[in-house]
DNA sequence: ATCATTTTGTACCATCTTGCATAAAATTCA
DNA sequence: TGAATTTTATGCAAGATGGTACAAAATGAT
């Protein structure tokens, strides 16, 4: 342990970054008011500038931060040995429970970040950027098993089903009802590869 | 022509809410000020609030009329007679040009309604209308050619393809990879069929 | 021509928002 | 104990935002 000077923070960098990004997760990005996002935190304002920067800061290290948890939410039952069907239907299994935690459903990036795209480069990066990275994981994943010539196809039809997850759950589906439809979704793409 | 008192209007009221859908599809909801509608719409503050109400009912509007477009733009496509797969290929193909256009791609419902939806009711449930209504278009023309045990499955499939479409536009993948993603995902879920 | 009616346009207000300045508090080091 | 350092907390300032009041303008009716 490093003894820092000074007066020592009062907040965990990690909490604090989990707590901002549901409050843009709850509200949006330009919905969300720093108020709501340092009383979510549990810190204030000036405290927040210190430790995150300003709002889009504060917003692209939440989306990283998210994008990081998702990741660790899913990869394991992805990179599980075994059937394909059964590493994706337990990778959107996985995925439904994830969008399904916290005060509102649904992905930080994928249902707030595609409002501001348009008008902010920063912002669309960070997008394009899961949205690739997700397909290459799914991409390499079914490499692993499926003819070579189906590869891509299969990888961009699994990334529509978590983008429809996703948004579907925003929309208010239930948990049961997105699994059953991953499942469905799973076994129609996988028929006869 | 009935014979209006009073000044008459300067403003075409379709355009005008078309020009509105357009400038909360470039900014989202909380980000599009009033003062950019109005410039957008060709009217001022007033004439807005007079015609439209406030900012949530302008964007309700909004949400309507660019869900009729969207309807008008890819239900000829789908709706003509021959092979599943060309009315599928066919829809999605309009779908991608109908997001394609205007100053942002991607679609105003699906790529700005889903920032708003945990904090406001009325909104989820157009999101949440809009959605169930692509699909009961898809489940019904779906219905006329496949198997009864897999019209659902291939129907939400189709639902997810679209929402992936919208979202990949916005995360901005070009016309012609969306086209072929979309003929990707056609082709495997209806294999075998 | 005058009045009633409806839209337009300017200006305005109250509120909220972002971001920061500054002083108090809590800690380490000498 | 006191100086240095870092965080916290109160509060403030500049600007943007949603919404409206009010007078001018443009039309139909009398």
């Amino acid at each position: 342990m490093i003894a820092r000077r000074g007066r020592p923070p009062a907040y965990d960098r990690e909490a604090a970054l989990m707590a901002i990004a549901e409050a843009f997760r709850l509200r949006g990005y330009a919905a969300a008011s720093l108020d709501e996002i340092a009383r979510a935190a549990g810190m204030n304002r000036p405290s927040l500038f210190a430790a995150f920067g300003n709002k889009k800061a504060m917003y692209l290290a939440a989306l990283e931060d998210y994008r990081r948890r998702m990741e660790r939410a899913v990869s394991p039952a992805l990179e599980r040995e075994g059937p394909l069907g059964d590493a994706l239907t337990g990778f959107f299994d996985a995925a439904v429970g994830f969008y399904g935690e916290g005060a509102a459903p649904g992905c930080l990036v994928l249902c707030t970040a595609t409002a501001e795209a348009p008008a902010d480069e920063e912002i669309a990066a960070a997008l394009a950027d899961t949205i690739r990275g997700i397909e290459a994981q799914l991409t390499a994943r079914i490499a692993r098993e499926a003819a070579d010539g189906e590869v891509a196809g299969l990888a961009q039809l699994m990334v529509s089903v978590l983008i429809g997850i996703a948004v579907q759950a925003r929309a208010g589906v239930d948990e049961t009802a997105l699994k059953r439809f991953a499942r469905a979704g799973v076994a129609a793409a996988l028929r006869q590869s």
